[in-house]
DNA sequence: TGGCTATTTGGCTAAAATGCCAAATAAGAA
DNA sequence: TTCTTATTTGGCATTTTAGCCAAATAGCCA
């Protein structure tokens, strides 16, 4: 909790980072509930077969998640289920975000 | 928790991306203290003051931060106080990481 | 008012992220 | 082995981010 040294946080900022994209975001939803094939991913997220695979080795180098080839596909699972629950938060931040902008175009009051 | 539309997983991601940076996970974790003026928070970051000035805007316009003139100075503010605990599930990341690393180098098992 | 002090904004350059296509790989099926 | 399917990688163009300097603002103080 004391202060973290600029390399802590550089790491810290780099899991965040890898996180923070909606094609991720939708890969670790997709992921925490069961384990997904790139194929399946690729019909979520609606990008070229090659860029999930990118989006894949980017959550993949941050330590969320792991493959593991089962057949012909390429699974994928999620390493840390704890992720999605981390965004708890950040809902909150949107909500408190609505709340402002409501008050500001004067709609109600709180 | 169900399925997140385009927007929904828009606007999560960019309150991550806002927090994914080294020198903004400072000021979070500056603020999560007492507030902050914005000359204490270049000292604590070294960057130059308009490159602080540039970090602060873009946790504000997140909405994680806010500000306020008190004489002089401009004070932030955290207005989420969850967020630094939303941190803690990358700590694990990041732990889990380690471990590996280790493994692969043969220094211990577990 | 004029001069500070603290902060923000504009402008610019360098670096990184995105996403597509095409080519390379891997591995099962025939 | 050869064909096919699933996935990754290389390359490239476009966009976004980062960080510095210089200039613009804002507000206090004399």
């Amino acid at each position: 909790m004391g202060h973290w040294t600029g390399e802590q946080l550089k790491a810290r900022a780099g899991v965040l980072k890898a996180m923070a994209h909606p094609a991720r975001l939708r890969v670790l939803e997709a992921l925490a509930e069961r384990d997904h094939c790139v194929c399946e991913m690729q019909a979520l997220v609606g990008s070229d077969m090659s860029t999930v695979s990118k989006h894949l080795s980017v959550l993949r180098n941050a330590g969320l998640i792991a493959d593991e080839k089962r057949g012909t596909n390429v699974y994928y699972r999620l390493l840390v289920p704890c992720i999605l629950k981390s965004l708890d938060c950040v809902e909150t931040v949107l909500q408190k975000q609505a709340q402002k902008h409501r008050v500001l175009a004067g709609k109600a009051g709180a």
